[in-house]
DNA sequence: TAAATTATTAAACGTATGTTTAAAACAAAT
DNA sequence: ATTTGTTTTAAACATACGTTTAATAATTTA
């Protein structure tokens, strides 16, 4: 009971302090403090606070990203692709609330997480191949209107997605409403922006 | 040719190095480095780092909020305030490309800046009621559809507007483009937000 | 010019950091 | 029971940090 026992609660102490605060402001000394355990069994098990850091980081993109998964395909039509795609994502940054300001903080801090986690978001390239796909067969259907750049499309489903959920904290002064309020306005807006993007795909 | 130099010089290192890495990143001896200068005189001059970090704080706030600034009128249609802001908005992000990130770093990292200086973003609500009003009685006058709460419309223009700026490193790697294709696809991308905000409010 | 004020400097202070060391405690194996 | 290997510990190391000090240089004032 003791031996993995204390290596978790490091791992544990780790991540939570890692999302409240960030690399920077986390220190070996901290961690090592909350998880009760001595400072030096930090570097004991996980070699430096850097190393413990990308164990951490890549856990947490990968579960964001499965939250965000969902069974896409190449048959539905890129209406229905994109009302699923704003209800998984919506859904997905609702029950991680600290995981994408956490996640988005560090990329943009350091870009070098992205090259060389590349790889981890290769199931997000194909993602967006689908997507496409889908996008543009519909176009040469004629059902949803001509677009230039269809990547374009993507991107706005995104903004309009994750944004409200990076900059909670200014959203939620500005709106002036509690966490509560947040989470039942986001999901109201689920519907507005399927429409939105529909309305503006299927009128021309 | 030297006072008021080297105070100066000090300010103009802190700006650029703050903005580059950030609060905690940023080390008083960088700063000194940078601005050529004794590492004593920036206390002197400045008190403390944070002091410091302040001033360059609330005046790149300020900047950024200036170019955002535009003559919104309660006269405007929705839609001409929503091209409107949705041009403003694009060509002040493009003007100012380090701004953003930076700002949205700082504010999610410690939202009490958010408290501390809520006076810096009084113009922004007397410019949002202005917009709402204006969305109100386009509603009334049965030009554009019914909105439960208007202001998620707001959320929407900002989100559109803001979210690929902040995310820069993260779109340029997913669409595999460089700084100046991102910025004719943003400048691309103006008339189809408008279009599509605009599409979605007058199609009921 | 002399005194007073301001600007600049090198050095140090105190604290915090990530990491390492070397010894002790513990468990497992022979 | 002794050896072997692993886990845990207190202490130290080396470096970096924000800030202060006390002395010197430069400038302004009287």
């Amino acid at each position: 009971m003791d031996k993995r026992d204390k290596k978790e609660a490091i791992l544990n102490s780790a991540r939570a302090l890692f999302i409240e605060n960030g690399y920077q402001s986390t220190s070996v000394r901290d961690i090592a403090k909350k998880a009760d355990v001595n400072l030096a069994l930090v570097n004991y098990y996980f070699s430096s606070k850097e190393d413990l850091f990308d164990l951490i980081f890549d856990n947490i993109v990968l579960q964001i990203l499965n939250g965000m998964k969902f069974e896409i395909s190449a048959e539905n039509s890129a209406c229905e692709n994109i009302e699923h795609a704003v209800n998984t994502y919506t859904e997905a940054l609702i029950k991680n609330p600290e995981l994408t300001s956490f996640i988005f903080q560090e990329i943009i801090k350091h870009s070098e997480l992205l090259n060389s986690r590349i790889a981890t978001l290769q199931h997000t390239n194909n993602f967006i191949k689908v997507f496409i796909n889908s996008l543009n067969r519909d176009i040469e259907k004629g059902i949803i209107r001509k677009i230039d750049n269809p990547e374009i499309i993507i991107l706005n489903i995104v903004s309009l997605c994750v944004f409200p959920f990076i900059s909670k904290p200014l959203v939620k002064k500005v709106m002036n409403i509690d966490d509560k309020i947040f989470v039942k306005e986001m999901r109201d807006r689920k519907k507005i922006i399927s429409d939105m993007l529909k309305t503006y795909l299927t009128t021309f």
